[in-house]
RNA sequence: GGGCUGGUAGUAUAGCCUGGUAGUAUACCCGCCUUGCACGCGGGGGGUCAUGGGUUCAAAUCCCGUCCAGUCCA
C-alpha cells in the first residue's frame, strides 16, 4: 500500500483523522511546513516549519528543556508512575527473542508483544487494557549508524502506551491528552515545546493515522491509531482498533539530560568509565556542537559519511581532534550498544551462530572485537558485562540471573573469532606471497566462503584498490527471491472439525463424511492426531481404508486415505492404530523430559529449536553452542531416566493465554508458535512446563525407558538428540548389544587385514635389495631369478615378471630402483587383481628413447581389452579379458626384444 | 531458511583444473659434529588422501551421497 497515497487522503480530511480534543481545548493551529509542506500542530503561532526543518532542532543539546533530569532508569520510573497513575497495567517486558511469531526473529517493537498470527490474520491480545511496557526492541538495519549518529541503538527500549477502544481502554483523544501530559506535567516540557506531526501507518494489512510528537526536532514518540483494513478506498473499520503508542525511554531521557548524544545518558556508569579508560573528557562544548551538527546534517544528507564530513568541517575540527577524540568515542558507545544488545538476547535465549538471527549476535560480537583491537583498548568484556547488568536489573531484574551464561556464550564465541581471523591471516599472507593480485571472482569466493573482505586484503596492502565491481556483482549474487504457495484446499465452507483427541480420545468411534476430495477425507469429529507440533499423524482405517496422512487446515482436519474413499454424507466406522499412537506419545512426553533434562545439564539457554516424534523414533533439537560430549549425553540421559523412575504425573490444563504468560514466562513456549487464543499447558509438576497440543503420558513411568540414540551438530548453536523410548529404547539397547560384537569381530578381521598388507610392504622392501642385488650381477645372457625373468643382450637389460607373489606394491617400487641403478634397464610386471590384469612398465633414462613404456603399456593394455598411459619412462595400464594374459604376456616381450 | 569453501603423516600444507610412482616443511627416531645446548650434516619411520558409493584398466584427482569444520546472505 503507498503510504503516500494515505497521507494525502487522510490530510484532506484533518478533522476527522487529526484534530483531538486536546488541541482545541488547547487551541493548538495546525500548520502546513514552509519547505516540506507536511501538516503539523503547534501551540506556538509564530512556528512555520516541521520539527525536522526548523531552527530549533536539537538545540537541547546543552540546554534541555526541563528543570529535572533523568537518566535511563529514572526516565523510565517516571514515564511508568505516570501511566499506572493514569489507569494503565504496568507489563514486564517480553523477551527480545520473538518467540510466538515465526516471521521475526527479534522483537522489533512494542505492539509485536501482543500480535498473535492466526493463519494469515494478526491478531492482538493483551494481557490488560490499558497498558504500558519497557519492550526492549533489537533493530539490526542500520547498525553503521551506532555510535556515530547520537541516537541509534541496536537495541533500544520501545515504551508501549497499547490500548484497545472499549469499556476499559481509550482511543485517540484520550492517548494524545495523556501523551502531552506526559510530555509537560510529568517531565515539565513548555507546551509551546511539543509539536505534533501528521503521518500515516500501514502495514499487515491494516492501517491508520498517526501523529508523531517532536520536542525541539527530536521525535519523541509515535501514536498510531490502527483502524482500518484492506486497500484503500475499498478500506472497512477493523473490529478491533488498536492505540499503538511508542516512544523512546533513551529519548526520554535524552532530552532531559541535554548530553551530547543519547548514548551519554543511557549506559549508566558504563560510558564514563569507558572514558576514563581512553583519557576523554565527554563534557565539553565542542562534543555538544559537533553532535548537534550531525543531528542536524541526518536529515539533509544521504549518506552518513558525508554527514560526518559535514560536522567536522563545521565544527572545524582538526584531523588529530577526530582521531583522538571522535573516532574513539564512536568507538566507545558501539562497544557499549552491541554489548547491551547482547546481553538482552543471550538472556533471552539467542545464540550467536551463522544462521538465523544469530547471525545478526555474531556480527555485533566481531564488531564489538575489532573495534576495541582497532582503537587499541584492552578492555575486560567480563566487566562490561557486570557492569551493564548491575545498572539495568533495576529495570529489567531478570537479567541478573543469566549473568554468568552471558560471559560463557561471549568467551566462547570471541574464541570463535581468535581462531577465524587467524585464518584469514594466514590466507592473506599467502595470497600477498603469490605476487599476482586475486581476481574479482577470487575476491568474492574469498569473502562469500571465508569471510575475507576486501578491505581486510585492502588493509594489510595485498591489494592496492578494491574492484569496481565488487559490490555491484557480490549484490547480483543475492537477488533470487523464493517465493512458496500455499495450496488452496476446498475447505471454505466446512466446520471446525470436532478434535476428540483433545477430549475422550476413543480409539473406536463412528463419524459422518462431511467432503471428499482426491484422496482426502473431512469428518465432523475425529480421533486421528493431525501433525502438529513436531508430532507425525495417527495412522489407521476410515471404513476400511488405510488412513496414511492427517493434517491440521486451520480448525479442520483432513485425513488422506489409501486404496479408496468413502461417499460424502456417510457415517463411516474409524479405528486407530493405538500401538503407534502408544509409542508417539511416550516420544512425545520424552521430548519434553530431554528438553529440560538438557537445560539442567547444560545452561539455561536451551531451548527446544524444534523437534519430532514419530512412532519408532524421535529427535530433539536443541539450542547450544557446542556438540555434545559422551559425559553430557550421558548425564542428560541420566537426569531423564530419573524423572521417568519418579513417576510423576503429567497435568494437562487449558490458560488465558495472558495468564498462562504471566503465570509460567516464556518458556512455555518451546515449540513454537501456538496460534490459538486459550494454550494447552502441559506440565510435569515444576520439572518441566510447556504449551503443547500434542499426546502426552499420564504419568512419566509410563515411559519405562529413554535412551539417546545419537547427537549431532546439525548447524551452528543446534544439536540434534535423536532418541527412542519405551519398548523401542529396550529393542534398541539389545540390539546395540548384538552389533557391539558383530563389530568387535568386524574390526579384528578390518586389522588383520591391515596387518597383512602390512606385512606384504614389509616383505617387498627387505627383498628389493635382495633381488636387486642377485640381478645386478648378471651381466649377460638369460636367466629367471625367483620368477623375474632376466634378458641381457649387449647390455640393454629387459626384466619382466607375471608372478602372482608380486603386487603392485613390489612392481612400483623394484621397477623404479632397477631402472635408477641401471638406465638401459627396462622393466614389465603383470599381475592379476580382483577382475583385472594390469600391467606397469619402466624404462630407464637410456632405455626410453627406443623402448617407450607408455606405448608398451599401451599396446599390451589394448589386447587385455583395456587401456593405459604413462610416459616414456613410468606408464601402467590394464584390462579386464583375463583369456588374453598370455597373448599380453607374449605382446609385451616381443615389443622390447623385439 | 538459502548458498559457498575446505577436510592429504602429530602439525602446517603442495598435488585436484588436464586421472597414471602421494611430495614439501616442521616435529619425531638413529648416527655424525659438540663438554653440553643451539645450529649444522647424513639416514630413517610415519598416510585406508574425512567417509560411503559410481565412472575407469587405473581415482587424492571426475560424478553422487554422508559426516565434520568454516563462512556469506535473507
Amino acid at each position: 500500500m503507498d503510504k503516500k497515497e494515505i497521507l494525502k487522503e487522510f490530510s484532506s480530511d484533518p478533522d476527522r483523522y487529526y484534530k483531538v480534543k486536546l488541541f482545541e481545548e488547547q487551541g493548538f493551529v495546525r500548520k502546513s511546513c514552509l519547505k516540506c509542506k507536511r501538516f503539523f500542530w503547534t501551540l506556538d503561532s509564530g512556528r512555520e516549519l516541521c520539527p525536522d526543518d526548523a531552527d530549533d532542532t536539537y538545540s537541547f543539546i546543552g540546554d534541555p528543556p526541563t528543570t529535572k533530569r533523568f537518566d535511563y532508569t529514572q526516565a523510565w520510573k517516571e514515564v511508568e508512575s505516570f501511566f499506572v497513575k493514569n489507569g494503565h497495567t504496568s507489563v514486564s517486558r517480553y523477551p527480545v527473542v520473538c518467540r510466538w511469531r515465526d516471521d521475526l526473529y527479534f522483537t522489533i517493537a512494542s505492539i509485536v508483544d501482543f500480535q498473535r498470527i492466526m493463519g494469515s490474520k494478526v491478531v492482538f491480545e493483551f494481557p490488560a487494557n490499558p497498558l504500558v511496557v519497557p519492550q526492549t526492541c533489537l533493530r539490526f538495519k542500520d547498525l553503521e549508524n551506532v555510535g556515530v549518529t547520537g541516537r541509534h541503538f541496536s537495541s533500544f527500549c520501545m515504551i508501549g502506551q497499547h490500548s484497545i477502544p472499549n469499556s476499559q481502554g481509550y482511543w485517540k483523544d484520550k492517548c494524545v491528552d495523556l501523551d502531552f501530559r506526559l510530555l509537560t506535567n510529568q517531565f515539565g516540557i513548555k507546551k509551546e515545546e511539543v509539536v505534533f506531526v501528521e503521518d500515516v501507518w500501514a502495514g499487515g494489512g491494516s492501517f491508520g493515522s498517526s501523529l508523531e510528537y517532536f520536542v525541539r526536532g527530536l521525535e519523541i514518540g509515535n501514536a498510531v491509531f490502527t483502524e482500518f483494513q484492506g486497500e484503500l478506498g475499498k478500506h472497512t473499520t477493523l473490529d478491533q482498533k488498536i492505540i499503538d503508542m511508542g516512544a523512546g525511554l533513551e529519548r526520554f531521557a535524552w532530552i532531559t539530560m541535554g548530553t551530547p548524544t543519547a548514548y551519554d545518558c543511557c549506559f549508566g556508569p558504563i560510558t564514563n568509565k569507558l572514558f576514563q579508560k581512553v583519557g576523554i573528557n565527554s563534557d565539553t562544548e565542542l562534543l555538544r556542537k559537533y553532535f548537534t551538527e550531525i543531528a542536524k546534517g541526518l536529515e539533509n544528507f544521504e549518506d552518513l559519511i558525508d554527514v560526518r564530513k559535514h560536522a567536522i568541517k563545521k565544527v572545524g575540527l582538526t584531523d588529530d581532534q577526530v582521531n583522538r577524540i571522535i573516532t574513539p568515542l564512536e568507538g566507545i558507545y558501539l562497544i557499549a550498544d552491541h554489548l547491551r544488545t547482547l546481553i538482552f538476547a543471550i538472556s533471552d535465549g539467542a545464540l550467536p551462530s551463522n544462521v538465523g538471527g544469530g547471525y545478526n549476535l555474531r556480527m555485533i560480537l566481531r564488531r564489538v572485537i575489532a573495534t576495541m583491537n582497532r582503537l587499541n583498548l584492552k578492555l575486560d568484556l567480563d566487566e562490561l558485562i557486570d557492569a551493564h547488568i548491575d545498572y539495568l536489573k533495576e529495570t529489567y531484574p531478570e537479567l541478573n540471573s543469566s549473568r554468568e551464561d552471558v560471559k560463557t556464550i561471549l568467551k566462547i564465541e570471541s574464541g570463535r573469532y581468535e581462531e577465524s581471523k587467524s585464518r584469514m591471516e594466514k590466507v592473506a599472507s599467502k595470497l600477498k606471497g603469490k605476487g599476482k593480485p586475486p581476481t574479482v571472482d577470487e575476491l568474492i569466493t574469498m569473502y562469500e566462503s571465508d569471510g575475507i573482505t576486501p578491505d581486510y586484503l585492502k588493509e594489510l596492502d595485498v591489494i592496492s584498490e578494491i574492484p569496481s565491481t565488487f559490490y555491484a556483482k557480490l549484490s547480483d549474487l543475492h537477488q533470487s527471491e523464493k517465493k512458496n504457495k500455499v495450496e488452496k484446499l476446498p475447505l471454505d465452507d466446512l466446520p471446525e472439525t470436532d478434535m476428540l483427541f483433545y477430549k475422550d480420545d476413543p480409539m473406536e468411534f463412528e463419524a459422518k463424511v462431511l467432503r471428499v476430495f482426491d484422496k482426502s477425507v473431512v469428518l465432523d469429529k475425529t480421533s486421528f492426531y493431525a501433525r502438529g507440533g513436531g508430532q507425525e499423524p495417527d495412522h489407521g482405517t476410515i471404513s476400511n481404508y488405510k488412513v496414511v496422512d492427517v493434517n491440521k487446515h486451520g480448525g479442520i482436519v483432513v485425513h488422506e486415505l489409501e486404496g479408496g474413499v468413502p461417499n460424502e454424507g456417510m457415517v463411516v466406522k474409524c479405528k486407530v492404530d493405538s500401538l503407534r499412537r502408544e509409542n508417539i506419545t511416550k516420544n512425545h512426553t520424552s521430548t519434553h523430559i530431554l528438553n529440560s533434562s538438557s537445560r539442567n545439564v547444560l545452561g539455561s539457554w536451551i531451548w527446544q529449536h524444534s523437534a519430532f516424534k514419530e512412532s519408532d523414533h524421535a529427535r530433539l533439537d536443541i539450542t547450544h553452542h557446542s556438540p555434545l560430549s559422551e559425559n553430557e549425553i550421558k548425564e542428560i540421559e541420566k537426569v531423564a531416566n530419573s524423572v521417568v523412575k519418579q513417576n510423576i504425573p503429567v497435568s494437562i490444563d487449558n490458560f488465558d493465554r495472558g495468564t498462562a504468560e504471566q503465570k509460567y514466562g516464556f518458556r512455555i513456549y518451546q515449540g513454537g508458535v501456538v496460534p490459538v487464543k486459550s494454550v494447552r499447558i502441559v506440565s510435569i509438576k515444576d520439572f518441566d512446563v510447556e504449551a503443547c497440543g500434542g499426546t502426552h503420558v499420564k504419568k512419566t513411568g509410563d515411559i519405562e525407558i529413554i535412551k539417546i540414540t545419537k547427537t549431532k551438530r546439525i548447524q551452528d548453536g543446534v544439536v540434534r538428540i535423536e532418541f527412542v523410548s519405551g519398548q523401542t529404547a529396550f529393542d534398541y539397547i539389545k540390539q546395540k548389544e548384538i552389533d557391539e560384537i558383530k563389530n568387535v569381530e568386524e574390526s579384528v578381521q578390518k586389522e588383520q587385514m591391515q596387518n597383512q598388507r602390512e606385512e606384504r610392504k614389509q616383505k617387498a622392501r627387505e627383498r628389493i635389495p635382495v633381488l636387486l642385488e642377485q640381478v645386478s650381477t648378471y651381466n649377460d645372457g638369460t636367466t629367471t631369478i625367483d620368477e623375474i625373468q632376466i634378458h641381457i643382450t649387449n647390455s640393454i637389460k629387459f626384466c619382466f615378471t607375471s608372478s602372482d607373489q608380486y603386487d603392485e606394491f613390489f612392481h612400483i617400487n623394484f621397477g623404479k630402483r632397477l631402472v635408477k641403478d641401471n638406465p638401459k634397464t627396462t622393466y614389465v610386471g603383470i599381475f592379476e587383481t580382483g577382475p583385472t590384469i594390469r600391467i606397469i612398465v619402466y624404462s630407464g633414462e637410456e632405455a626410453s628413447k627406443s623402448k617407450n613404456a607408455g606405448n608398451i603399456a599401451k599396446s599390451v593394455a589394448e589386447i587385455l581389452g583395456g587401456a593405459g598411459g604413462g610416459d616414456a619412462k613410468f606408464a601402467q595400464g590394464g584390462g579386464k579379458d583375463t583369456s588374453k594374459k598370455d597373448e599380453a604376456i607374449n605382446k609385451a616381450k616381443s615389443m622390447i626384444l623385439g
